[in-house]
DNA sequence: ACAAATCGTTCCGGAAACCGGAATGGTGGG
DNA sequence: CCCACCATTCCGGTTTCCGGAACGATTTGT
């Protein structure tokens, strides 16, 4: 049940953007989302066109952010702008994410390596979420960008996150999964999809060969975390045209390197464990 | 008048950060605020200690932020760092920032002295991001748009940043890095790097001579921010053919005199860097 | 192997914040 | 002087938030 069910019986824009979000707070960022879409100052008219929003909604949205310093008001107060704060927040944000960086860097290093592309996921309740991307430089290319998610059952990536589950576990997440067809390939038995997880526990690796997308092969392996359980793959990603099952296997290789590389990155982030004094805080 | 003893044994640190805010979304914000000083993953507990928040605000807070992508589980779960979605949204903001402006006349007033283009970069993951970039009036010229992307390794303001790290960050981003040689220049040599490092900060300055483009050189000086830690840089930018790497240096002190201006911009509205005392309650 | 100590997570009733249609105040144009 | 347009305030109905207490799941200590 979205908040703004029904309603759009109004003379509204066709291009307003949609301010999603189930929360006051998440409703707000999209706000955020749209400002920093913009690269001019704006005003609150000007918002309530583009986002559809009820023009007091906004005024105290606005008024909330500006209280805070995240947005400034500009001379005779009709137009406003990014904060001091803000942008602050977005530095900081940027300068700090090097494990985000570190990983990036392993993943196009990858990619030189096989010439398709790759990516990094994670296991996001009972979705896999794509963290980061890095594009073959072919020319025929599947384009997903970082941040969507795909279901776990018809994907490489969410085989190898339920193959290193408990069962009880695994079972609690299936119990509930829809285990929807995409393709006439996608297992949607739970016996069927029960032995394929036995056979990548077996293996170490997992394949999708058109389970998700005709025409799309996919093979992923887990980024071994020292504390047992991950929650991060790396995979390769290539139309079924230019790499066949048996020619992705030559590239476990270089995933399993490209995983302990990975590894070690997050290896070197624990280091905050335990009652830690403050010695970060600076 | 209850219980004398009452519990002041409260093992809340003194120093703990506040969390103000007089809206639920505002504390949520001064939370991120807490995060994105971090520069590593957290755990629950380890921000509950930070905050003097109850652990259930927090759980429920974090989940939140994890469900709408802005925050990222690491590990077996007990982990979080910036998600997909708000390194997004840092980047936007810093690009179509609205101070924009103020720091675009800094930087024209700069060529203007200098006679070379200028421009001003921030740090992105592990790359070098183009802020803003004004021209040369010289007809023979480089031409980087704003928005675009360089290594960190071989250019002056990525050297500027790796500077002025930490030993471990820096180490993070250094060790998986792949160094690519883009001429035969470029330092792809982890120690020869490090040296250049060390120089960097004892000297207050980086030089790029032709390490990322033939017959290109570069200087760039760090934005100071009072915090300690910035994450913007200016830099001179010119065919060798017209500035040698000793006539640069003679322009330092208008690139010096160009930081400061940036950063009074920067500190304008500011009182302090972080989650400060609400001071603007009218 | 078992107990004790942590840590993450869920519950739930009371309190606070949010929502937006309608009405009000302000300003510029005709 | 009036009208059109935009920002702002009101306010009661609804949603969301809050956090002490209790519960599982691990980890640590013995």
């Amino acid at each position: 049940m979205p908040y703004h069910a029904a309603m759009q019986a109004v003379p509204t824009p066709a291009h307003a953007l949609e301010i999603n979000g189930d929360t006051p707070t998440l409703r707000l960022f999209a706000l955020l989302e749209v400002i920093a879409s913009k690269d001019q100052y704006f005003s609150l008219q000007g918002l309530a066109d583009a986002t559809a929003l009820p023009k007091p909604t906004l005024h105290r949205m606005l008024q909330q952010l500006e209280s805070a310093s995240l947005l400034e008001r500009s001379g005779d107060g009709r137009l406003y702008g990014t904060g001091v704060r803000l942008r602050r927040l977005a530095e900081n944000l940027l300068l700090n994410d090097t494990a985000h960086g570190a990983r990036h860097a392993v993943l196009r290093q990858l990619v030189n390596e096989v010439g398709e592309s790759c990516n990094l996921t994670a296991l996001s309740g009972s979705e896999v979420i794509y963290l980061d991307r890095v594009e073959t430089p072919a020319p025929l290319r599947f384009y997903l960008h970082p941040g969507s998610r795909v279901p776990m059952h018809c994907s490489a990536s969410g085989k190898v996150f339920l193959a290193q589950m408990g069962p009880a576990q695994r079972q609690r997440l299936l119990a509930h999964a829809a285990l929807e067809a995409y393709t006439p390939k996608t297992l949607t038995d739970t016996a069927a999809l029960e032995a394929e997880i036995r056979a990548v526990k077996r293996q170490g690796f997992a394949l999708d060969n058109e389970e998700f997308l005709p025409g799309l092969l996919c093979v992923a392996v887990l980024v071994p975390a020292r504390s047992g359980r991950s929650n991060l793959c790396v995979a390769v990603q290539a139309p079924l045209m230019r790499l066949t099952a048996d020619k992705a296997l030559a590239l476990l290789p270089a995933l399993q390197r490209a995983a302990q590389a990975l590894s070690a990155i997050e290896a070197d982030t624990q280091p905050e464990t335990g009652p830690q004094r403050g010695a970060d805080a600076a």
